[in-house]
This record gives structure tokens, sequence and C-alpha cells, in this order.
DNA sequence: GCAATTTACTTTTTT
DNA sequence: AGTAAATTGC
């Protein structure tokens, strides 16, 4: 092997091969290079590549990784165990299942079945959510399992009555889980614990097993993948964990800054490595990033610094609003791409929310460039899409209340609440899943004739596709029982823009599927529902496609382009604030300093003075951390519309009538119009189809304004005044 | 029991 | 603004 390439610390992190060793990690300072040399590196001085165990943060890491050590070693490279937490401790819990009680073609609930069911729990409970956020509860949940808290050590103390009662929500939703033959995301980290403890055997089994256990982004790891790591690396204590503190942005998922700030105490023979030399970034970006980065309080002292060029200013561009800030990236994109220095795939727009990458598609639309959104309405997470899989689980697990609740009366069956609250009565007294009520109706008084027939003919029809799974392969299976419940044909019939946007997505799934049989003939049913559950949206995108990448900063993590634009750098959207406290403020930071990061010739960043959100302008405030960055390498651009007027932020000139100066909380807009009489909210006015009404609301600027009008028929329009020539009266 | 209408809620980030 | 949930009317 030829580690010339290496620099002396790099070559240090792969050659230290036993014992603990934290590496600390700068921001582009070869991290990955590192991981896979030394996976390569171990297994040339000997080590059975199956005794190496490498968790990394998205399956698509994983497969990276993996590829890069096929080329250096070839293909014993299959035999790694390589992959998520969560997809090697699935696998694990599949074989190890009957320990636990579980059945190997368990389901795994993702957050919304997870949620739905707490929901359900607290119905059945007769707890209000007008008393309880049932999102709270999830997350308290969550946060317990992480911590490996179980339900009856749970603190009823701490927010006294309502803990009293997510305790009890707790507890019955842990049953519900294990009669439901159902895992959540939590329950994959901490059942394989469960199973290690219980059973020295096993321990021992799976700590000879992973002799060499190597962790990526150790960062974001929870209490619980700390808890495991301990347990596995037991034996040998040969564990090499890679993490930069600065990029810890998961403590709102459970991740412990602690793990890495600790991990010289948890292991006192560590040695730490720090990787300290940036090969991507422009000494201008890094600048950048490392003044914003160093006001955090919470970090590991470290030196980050690079050869390369100082390169172009980071631009911080001003602009009026969102339509404003998009064209101006569209335009830039474009200006760029004529230089012939960049390919279109150099460039990435990021942001804090999902919602803000609606205003770039159509800007980039409109310019016709081409561009992707990673993540975004996850795919998987669609209603229709969700039906589909439900049955599928229900296939391999018919005791999954939660996809027999989707798909029971899916398509319409004639079921409706009352029959349905009637089982689950009946699946509560006899403790057993809702499919298991519906085959001992027979003794059931309390429901009528009708709705028994129909719900033996559901139970009858998954007991039909059950047996099929067995004779049919994924694809003929999946359109079989599309075609007998008549799913597709419904949406088709229907016609209307939705559902046929719902039939296209079914026939989406349906090629995926296609594709999936056809490129995993030994896989079963059980492994595709295993891997659609743990896949993310990062991970199917092709960094190759020939397209601009959208997606959260979050989703960037990892990733480098040479271009990157950092929108929406406003106080309240980055940093995106709730109760703010300073460790959520410190996180933020550090999310800007790992957006900042990716970037390798040339960043951008941008704030808008007048915001969309929840349908209606806001003004916006330009973010702290654009004050926090030395000015020595930053370019300040703005709209050029009237400089001195941007410079009067939140403070320019709205036109207000009396009556809205009283109710000053109304969002601030600007009106363009040239009309003599001014149109504001109040405004009585008057429309040539819909008659005489008043203007409720506001927004928008220029040909974009647009007003809600509340005509005097009660009907309530949304206008653009460009558009709808409305008369002021 | 179902469709149509109204209301409420969302925007944190994801395995 | 756009969707999901809840409510109402048939």
């Amino acid at each position: 092997m030829n580690l010339s390439t290496l620099n002396s610390s790099q070559k240090n992190a792969v050659t230290e091969t036993e014992g603990p060793v934290l590496v600390v990690a700068g921001a582009g300072s070869g991290k990955t290079m590192v991981l896979t040399y030394r996976i390569a590196y171990l297994i040339s001085k000997g080590v059975n590549p199956s005794n190496i165990l490498a968790l990394t943060f998205t399956n698509k890491a994983a497969d990276e990784m993996k590829e890069r050590i096929r080329h250096l070693i070839g293909a014993q490279a299959e035999k790694l165990s390589m992959g998520t937490f969560h997809s090697i401790f699935a696998r694990m819990l599949r074989f190890e299942s009957a320990s636990l009680n579980y059945s190997s073609s368990y389901s795994i609930y993702d957050t919304d079945d997870s949620l739905s069911l707490i929901k359900r729990i607290m119905n059945e409970l007769d707890i209000s959510d007008n008393f309880l956020n049932p999102r709270f509860v999830q997350s308290r949940i969550s946060k317990a399992k992480n911590k490996l808290i179980r339900p009856e050590a749970y603190e009823n103390n701490f927010f006294g009555i309502h803990e009293n009662k997510i305790k009890a929500i707790y507890e019955v939703y842990q049953q519900r889980l294990a009669s439901s033959n159902a895992m959540d995301f939590d329950d994959l980290l901490i059942k394989p614990i469960e199973l290690i403890e219980k059973d020295a055997k096993i321990l021992q089994k799976y700590q000879k097993r992973f002799q060499y256990i190597l962790v990526d982004e150790y960062q974001d790891t929870n209490h619980a993948q700390y808890k495991m790591l301990k347990l596995l690396s037991g034996g040998t204590n040969n564990i090499c964990v890679v993490g930069d503190d600065a990029q810890s942005i998961y403590k709102w998922r459970g991740a412990d800054i602690r793990n890495i700030l600790d991990f010289t105490r948890d292991y006192s023979e560590a040695r730490i490595i720090r990787l300290e030399q940036n090969y991507r970034s422009t000494r201008s970006i890094l600048s950048v990033a490392d003044s914003v980065i160093k006001r955090n309080l919470n970090q590991i002292e470290k030196n980050l610094w690079t050869e390369n060029e100082e390169g172009n200013k980071v631009s911080v561009y001003e602009c009026l609003d969102d339509k404003d800030e998009a064209n101006y990236i569209c335009k830039t994109i474009t200006v760029k791409m004529m230089s012939k220095e960049f390919n279109i795939n150099d460039f990435a727009i990021l942001y804090r929310t999902n919602a803000q990458s609606r205003s770039f598609e159509e800007a980039l639309i409109k310019s016709t460039i081409p561009y992707v959104v990673v993540a975004g309405t996850e795919f998987y997470r669609r209603k229709e899409i969700k039906d589909v899989i439900a049955y599928l689980r229900l296939l391999i697990n018919p005791d999954d209340d939660e996809s027999f609740l989707r798909v029971v009366n899916f398509p319409s069956r004639g079921i409706g609440q009352v029959s349905l609250d009637s089982l689950m009565k009946i699946s509560i007294d006899n403790h057993c899943s809702l499919f298991k009520s519906t085959g001992i109706l027979n003794e059931s008084s309390v429901l009528s004739e009708r709705a028994k027939k129909n719900f033996m003919s559901f139970h009858d029809l998954i007991t039909k596709y059950a047996q099929l799974t067995e004779r049919l392969n994924i694809n003929e299976l999946t359109r079989s029982l599309i075609d007998e419940t008549g799913i597709l044909k419904m949406y088709k019939e229907e016609g209307s823009e939705d559902s046929l946007n719902r039939y296209e997505n079914i026939l989406q799934l349906l090629n995926g599927i296609q594709d999936f049989t056809i490129s995993n003939q030994g896989k079963s049913l059980v492994d595709f529902l295993n891997d659609i559950a743990l896949i993310s949206e990062i991970d199917k995108w092709e960094d190759k496609s020939n397209a601009v990448a959208l997606m959260t900063l979050h989703s960037a993590k990892g990733l480098e382009f040479k271009n990157v634009f950092i929108v929406g750098c406003e106080d309240g959207l980055l940093p995106l604030s709730r109760d703010s406290n300073v460790d959520d403020l410190e996180e933020e930071r550090r999310l800007f300093y790992v957006g900042c990061t990716r970037a390798k010739k040339n960043l951008h960043l941008s704030f808008a003075r007048n915001r969309n959100r929840f349908g209606s302008l806001y003004p916006q405030t330009r973010s702290r951390f654009l004050d926090e960055i030395d000015e020595r390498f930053v370019q300040f651009e703005n709209t050029g519309v009237s400089y001195s007027y941007a410079h009067r932020r939140n403070t320019y000139s709205v036109k207000r009538t009396a009556q809205q100066k009283q109710k000053s909380v109304m969002p601030n807009y600007e009106d363009f119009s040239q009309e003599e009489k001014i149109l504001t909210i109040g405004s009585k006015v008057s429309h040539d189809v819909f008659g005489e009404g008043t203007i409720r609301q506001m927004s928008g600027f220029g040909d974009n304004l647009k007003a809600v009008v509340e005509f005097d028929s009660g009907v309530r329009k949304h206008l653009m005044l460009k558009f709808a020539k409305l008369k002021v009266l």
C-alpha cells in the first residue's frame, strides 16, 4: 500500500491500528480518505475483512467508502460490515430476533407510524392532545430511549403531572410495539444492547466478530450508540472514532457531544490524532467559517489551516425578498456557467428548512437551469406510497397494527370508525393484534354482521397474499395485490390533478420494486422493506447528476461543492429561533459552519429584507452570524435597486392607513401600484366578476402584489393585482 | 359511512 | 400557502 500521499497526521491515523484512537478531523481534512486507507491497511496487515465493523452516518457514505476500498484491495471489501448504526443493527436483530421474542420479519415503525401510535394510545388513555402535544410526548419518549431509560425507570417528577402521563403513555407504547412485532428507530439501537447485556454468549460472539471498530461522524452519536460501542469494543479495545465537535448538528435527535469531548476519559489509553490541514477550501472561505465558529465556547481547541490560495472573497448579498434571492442565484449560476469554468453539478443551494426550496425551484425552472431537490417531501412518506407499503408490511407481519389501520379501509370496504373502535377494543381485551382480532370475531356480539363480514374478507385477502409471498417475487406480488385492491384504478379514474400525481407515484414505486427484484435476486420482501425503511433521501442522490443540488444544511454534511450558496441568512431562520438558549444557538452556529465549509472555491451568503413565511411577508433582520464574520474576507452586495433604500433596514416606507397603524402586527408590504387611490388592507374594492368587497390581507411586491379580498357575497379570494383589475371605491 | 367543507397547523433539522 | 385533520351534512 502506498501511503506517501498522506501527511504525517493522516499517516498516523491510518497506521495506529491497535487500541482506542480518537481522530479529531477538521472540515475538509481528508477524513474519508483516512478511514478508507485505515480499513485497507488493516486488511493488508492480515485482518479478515469480516472482523471489521465500520459505522457511518448515511448509507451513501458507507457505499462510497466501500467502493473506494474495493479499488484499493479488491473484492474482499464485500465482506466488510459497513453501514449506518441503524442498518447494521437492524440486520443483527433479524438474526437474533428469537432471543427478544420478536419474529425476524418485524416491522420498522418510522416517525409517522410512531406518532400515530402515540396519538392512539393517548386517545385510549383519555389524555387530550390539548393537554399534551403528541409530538412532545414522542420526543420525550425518544430522548428517554436514547438515554436507555426504560418506561419503569422514567422519572415522573420532573415536569410534574405531564411526566406522569408521559410515563404511562411510554409504558403502553412499548407494550404495543412488542405486540405489533414492531420496532421504532430508537429500538434498533436499544434492543441490541438489551440483547447483549442479557446474554454474555451473544456479547462474546459479536466481540469476537468485530475486532476492529471504526466510527465516522462520532460527534453525532447518542448515548445508546456510545453504550453499544463500549460493549462491542470491550474485548479488544480496538476502536477508532473520527469526528469534529465543530460539526455536531444532531443534538435535537439525541446526539451527545460529550461522547467526543469525553472520549479520552472513557478510554484512558486513547491516543488523539488531529487532522488540521484543510485541503478543500480557499483561505477566504476557511477564514470566514473560522471567524464564526470561534464564537462557540464549547469546543475542542484546534487550528484548522490550509495551503490553498486565498481565492475570491465570500459574497454577502442583501436582497428584497425570497424571489429576489432566487433570481440573484439563478443569475449568478448562469454567469458562472458561461465562463465554462464549472459544471452544473458544481453548484449547491443550502437552506435551513425544506420549505425554502420552493422559491428556488420556481426561479430555476424559469431560468431553465436543471436542479435536484434532495429530500423535501420524501417519496416513501407520501400517503399513497405508505399505503402500498403498508399492505406489503402486513403480508410478512400481520400483527403490524399501524399498517393494518392504514389499509383496512383503503380502498373503502365499508369499515368505519365505529366498527374500528369496536375491533380495537376486542384487540385490547384479548391482548392481541388487530389482525388476530379479525380472526376471532365470531365470539363478538358488538359488531354488526355487515362489519364482521367486511373484516373477515380483509382477513382473507391478507392471508391469501401472505401465502403468495412464497411463490411470487416481490414485483409480481405487489402488482397483483394492487390490481386486486384496485388502488391504481381508483386514482386513475378519479382524474383530479392530485390523484393523477398519486397514480404516477405508485407507478414509480412499482418501477422501483421491479428494479429491486431484478438486481437483488436472492433478496426477500423482508429485505426490501428493511431497505426502504432505513434509506434516506441523501442516500439516493447521485452527485454525478447533471444538476444544481438543493438541500438542507443538515443533508449537506460530508459533501463538498465548488460553489455553495447559503440562503436565508436571517435571524430567526438561520439561526432558526424557537425558545433560544445558548446551546441551541451554538448548534445553529455549527450548522452554519458546516454549510460554509462545504465550499471549495466560492461561497455566497444571502439574506432577504422580507420573507414569506406561512403565506405572509415578514420583515427580517440579517443573521447575527453575518456580523460575526471577519470583514476582510467578505464582499457585500445588494439588489442595486436603491442602496440607500436598502440600508433603511425594515423601516422603509410602507403605506399604512390609520387603521393599520393601530394594528402594526400586520406584515409589511410595499405598494408599488401607481394608482392614485391606494390599495391597502381595509380598502373597499370592486371586481368585475366577484362584485364588491374588502381587502383583508396583502403580500408581495411589484408585479407579485397579491391581496386576499373578502367579497360581500362571502367569497374570499386570493388575487394577483396584476391580473385582477380591482377598482378602489 | 362517506363526501364535502372547514379548521388547524405547519417550518427545524432525520435514522 | 398548502396539507392534514376535524367537523358537518347527506
